[in-house]
DNA sequence: CGGTGTTGGTTGGTTGACCACCTAAGCACA
DNA sequence: TGTGCTTAGGTGGTCAACCAACCAACACCG
């Protein structure tokens, strides 16, 4: 990796930290030089404007959805169900180790910048759908022990309003409960799914 | 109503709406003095510091939330579980009204400063549990419809965990699809928990 | 009644810090 | 020698915070 492309690197790394812990608006490009041991002037070299900088980290957090979030999730698990429930179990974690410093990292952005910055609307849309794509698969490949009306892109997007609803709350009461209800009473719901389907193609076959 | 209780309420209802509609600290107090129509400086008599500003509109915001919120919807509905729904659709109302500029007023907030602001933390917590306590007695009173092991501290807090989620993909997406079909499948799983409890009492007659 | 001090609220402008943005010189490596 | 990148410095602008002068209403007292 060449010199320019590890300081890119590492203010795109530092930039992803901060506008996700505090903010868009209230990260200042200095701060980002500062926690990526990079002269403020060398910012400006990559990045003309603060919102190109911030593009960038959005396009990062798109390459990096499978490699970062997804694999170390699919390779641990293989039933698709449980797959989902694995990956709601990865962001509780990742609420556990900062504390709940950091939330989901796309949907604090949504709400500050989705009416001010429409580019960054974009991407951020993209990173929702690239999640969306990977849930919507495996309730797809589990769709024989579902409802026959069950759309799984559907379930996909309940499961994503669950998730980014209930690390908000969790972040904003500093504890587990309401994230832990929350998955708990999908969970409910996906298990009634699946036994309604196992009722319903028993009777069939019967 | 005195001139000073005027302004400063006047003052409180600009940054309500500013902090709601573009963030903290994206607002400037000029702007905010600027919409009330008052002079930066008096904004200075009543509020010493900035915070001190979101602190009274976090305030205010608990002490609307009956008249304001659950009030229209809890006389226009009677049907505990319906009210529920009710203040779904009604929350679709304001995104549909303000063409997704508004989104939950709370839950903008808690994810912008949750770590930063531990004092608007607190109140944003009361805002939040202010919402869960009325869902909560919209469960509680339909207990005898509902599976006996339900919890309506933990539905409430499900069916919010839900609407925030379903908020955010709401403005992501500036469209209804998302929150629609998590709606739909709330309605679902609460509908399942009714059935199944009217199954029970039922067998239980038998 | 009327003059006088006090209080609650307003005015408009200042201050110092910080911000995003810009530039031009300097560096190392090819 | 040239190119890609870094460095230090600087500019204009905006921000929260602050202030001192001001004003109208009121209370108190001679």
């Amino acid at each position: 990796m060449s010199p320019a492309a590890d300081t890119r690197d590492r203010l795109i790394d530092a930039a992803l930290e901060l506008f996700v812990y505090q903010g868009y608006a209230a990260t200042g490009l200095a701060q980002v030089a500062r926690k990526a041991q990079v002269l403020p002037g060398s910012l400006y070299y990559f990045f003309p404007t603060k919102e190109d900088l911030l593009l960038a980290t959005l396009e990062r957090r798109k390459q990096t959805l499978y490699e970062g979030v997804l694999r170390p999730i699919w390779e641990s698990t293989n039933d698709p169900i449980e797959r989902v429930f694995g990956l709601l179990a990865g962001y509780r974690q990742m609420l556990e180790l900062t504390e709940f410093k950091h939330g989901c990292p796309i949907g604090n952005l949504v709400l500050e910048l989705a009416e001010t910055h429409p580019r960054a609307r974009g991407l951020l849309v993209q990173n929702f759908d690239g999640w969306l794509d990977a849930v919507e698969q495996c309730f797809a490949s589990a769709q024989d022990r579902l409802p026959p009306g069950a759309s799984p892109r559907q379930l996909a997007v309940f499961v994503l309003t669950t998730m980014e609803g209930a690390v908000m709350l969790a972040r904003a009461y500093r504890n587990f409960e309401a994230y832990d209800a929350a998955v708990v009473h999908l969970r409910e719901y996906v298990e009634r799914l699946l036994v309604e389907s196992a009722a319903r193609q028993s009777s069939r076959r019967a």
